[in-house]
RNA sequence: GGUAUCGUGGCCGAGUGGCUAGGCUCAGCUCUGCAAAAGCUGCUACAGCGGUUCGAAUCCGCUCGAUACCUCCA
């Protein structure tokens, strides 16, 4: 098994990845609070973690992938109004919480699959783990880390820094969190400012709420995460991702809240993606600048010049190092666009181009490169998991392949192990990693056969030289959406847009 | 205000102190009836100013600029 290195947010560096358990990995990954439809930005974490699954996957890990919903909805931390984004959301729509839970669930689903990102091993609820929940906050409590005040309770953050690092996943001195300078509504119910909810005691008007030992209410933001990944992957496990907008105060929060409940920190490596921006600025509702899924796909807002497909989106992603932050914009789209038409092109000339018998190069020097980029995929992936190499070193191989089809390049140049070694570098990096797929899938035979018949009465038409003819069809064609394209010998081909 | 991160060629973006990242655009050429596609060639940049070094986009300092977190956030 290579080695994969990885950033560990935790410490602000490249390790090396060692799990728990030889040969298997826990991954938690936050998930959606589906109180909304989900947007560009949301894209991001869960197409650069399923990579991550899929990378640990092909390493030969077994990996149990976790990936929560949100259906309780956050509330305002500051209690400045108990607020549940579920049940806001739920009374404007008209719909029942569950309801409202369920359409958008549905529609996150929906754009997963698009995206084809893999299936989570288990997709846990919030409102589906209240007494693990519970049992959890009572253990806090037990244990002097938290306390009960009018039917809520809060996690006393001075008492747990004073023993342990809070702050250092964050970089937050606690000090100046400890520091009150702004008055808050409801703030006088904690001891300390810093001090975080537990358990919030729901007011009459709330609609989401179950019993506790402390009053009828709902559980605080936090806690969920700490509940089910200690649930389902134990008291410590080895990846916890999710965005960087989440390092504070919610993770934070988590390590603090495992660390006193289980007696041990809860997570090994810590990795977060960065943001996607637009025009500079984070995409995100408080910004009014979010770009949803469905208008994505469709094109349907006023920021798009045109729909992109889901395949565009991921390959636009990947393209960015997960650590960086990555501007939207419809030319980098665009250029997305292209970029992966004309890799994948190279990818379905390589399926068919026939396997050269050849022991030997002819041309050493080009099957040493040859040799180099693919092994260069998989030192990319250890390091980090830079996809941006992994897809430059694809695109160097592909003025290769279209030149051995068209003739540029000796048909003897290089090895048949080498050419093999190509194909398996494509699908196993392309398909298999990065989870890439065709732009367009060509399983409509009977489209096919009528454009066989075409490109027949075209070829006729050129060979008595009726010029005027065949370029009309191939204007017409064009004009449709389908390009046709003349081979060096004189086979036809034809792509859709 | 506090804490971080970042500033790369027309655009997007990778980058381990020394070797052409890559993509898109653009220009020229080859191929082609013409195009398209494909191939080849060209476009050598690292915010600014100092410093360390034989050598810095890469390390250090300062300045300027941008962003993120500190309230919900992927």
């Amino acid at each position: 098994m290579s080695t994969l290195y990885l950033y560990n947010s935790y410490n602000r560096q490249k390790e090396e990845f060692v799990p728990i358990t030889p040969g298997h990995v826990g991954l938690y990954v936050c998930g959606p609070t589906v109180s909304g439809e989900s947007h560009l930005g949301h894209a991001r974490p869960y197409i650069t973690f399923d990579v991550v699954n899929r990378y640990l996957q092909h390493l030969g890990y077994k990996v149990r992938y976790v990936r929560n919903i949100t259906d309780a909805g956050h509330f305002e931390e500051e209690g400045r109004e108990a607020e549940d984004k579920v049940a806001k959301k739920a009374l404007l729509e008209m719909l029942e919480p569950m309801e409202l839970v369920h359409k958008y669930t549905s529609l996150y689903h929906w754009g997963m699959r698009k995206f084809n990102n893999l299936e989570p091993s288990i997709e846990p609820t919030a409102t589906g783990h209240i007494i693990e929940q519970i049992n959890m906050i009572e253990d806090i409590i037990a244990k002097g880390f938290a306390y009960e005040v009018n039917g809520s309770v809060y996690f006393d953050v001075k008492k747990y820094a004073a023993q342990y690092p809070y702050g250092k996943l964050s970089g937050r001195v606690i000090d100046d969190l400890l520091e009150t300078t702004r008055e808050l509504e409801g703030q006088e119910e904690k001891r300390d400012r810093a001090d975080f909810a537990l358990w919030k005691k729901a007011p009459p008007e709330h609609i989401m709420r179950w019993k506790s030992p402390w009053g009828e209410g709902f559980p605080g933001w936090h806690i969920e995460c700490s509940a089910m990944s200690s649930k389902y992957l134990g008291q410590r496990f080895d990846i916890h991702g999710g965005g960087m907008d989440l390092q504070f105060p919610h993770h934070e929060s988590e390590i603090a809240q495992s660390t006193i409940a289980h007696g041990c920190a809860p997570v090994n490596y810590w990795i977060h993606n960065n943001m996607i921006t637009i025009d500079g600025k984070k995409m995100g509702k408080a910004y009014n600048n979010v770009i949803k899924l469905t208008e994505l796909f469709s094109g349907d807002h006023p920021m798009l010049e045109q729909a992109y497909h889901p395949m565009v989106i991921r390959f636009y992603i990947l393209q960015t190092h997960y650590r960086s932050t990555l501007d939207f914009s419809n030319d980098a789209l665009k250029a997305s666009e292209k970029a992966l038409r004309r890799l994948w092109e190279a990818y379905e000339v390589l399926q068919k181009l026939p396997l050269t018998d050849n022991a030997s190069a002819s041309d050493a020097e080009l099957e040493q490169k040859i040799l180099d980029f693919c092994q260069a995929c998989a030192d990319d992936m250890n390091d980090d998991f830079n996809t941006a190499k992994v897809i430059a070193n694809l695109f160097e191989l592909a003025p290769v392949i279209n030149g051995i089809k068209g003739g540029q390049i000796r048909a003897d140049a290089i090895s048949q192990s080498a050419q093999q070694l190509m194909l398996d570098t494509f699908h196993t990096y392309l398909e298999s990693i990065l989870g890439l797929q065709p732009l367009q899938q060509n399983d409509d035979s009977k489209l096919d056969s009528v454009l066989q018949l075409v490109i027949e009465m075209r070829r006729e038409a050129r060979a008595r030289k009726d010029y005027a003819a065949s370029d009309k069809i191939r204007d017409m064609l064009a004009a449709a959406g389908i390009q046709l394209k003349d081979e060096k010998d004189g086979a036809v081909s034809y792509s859709i847009d």
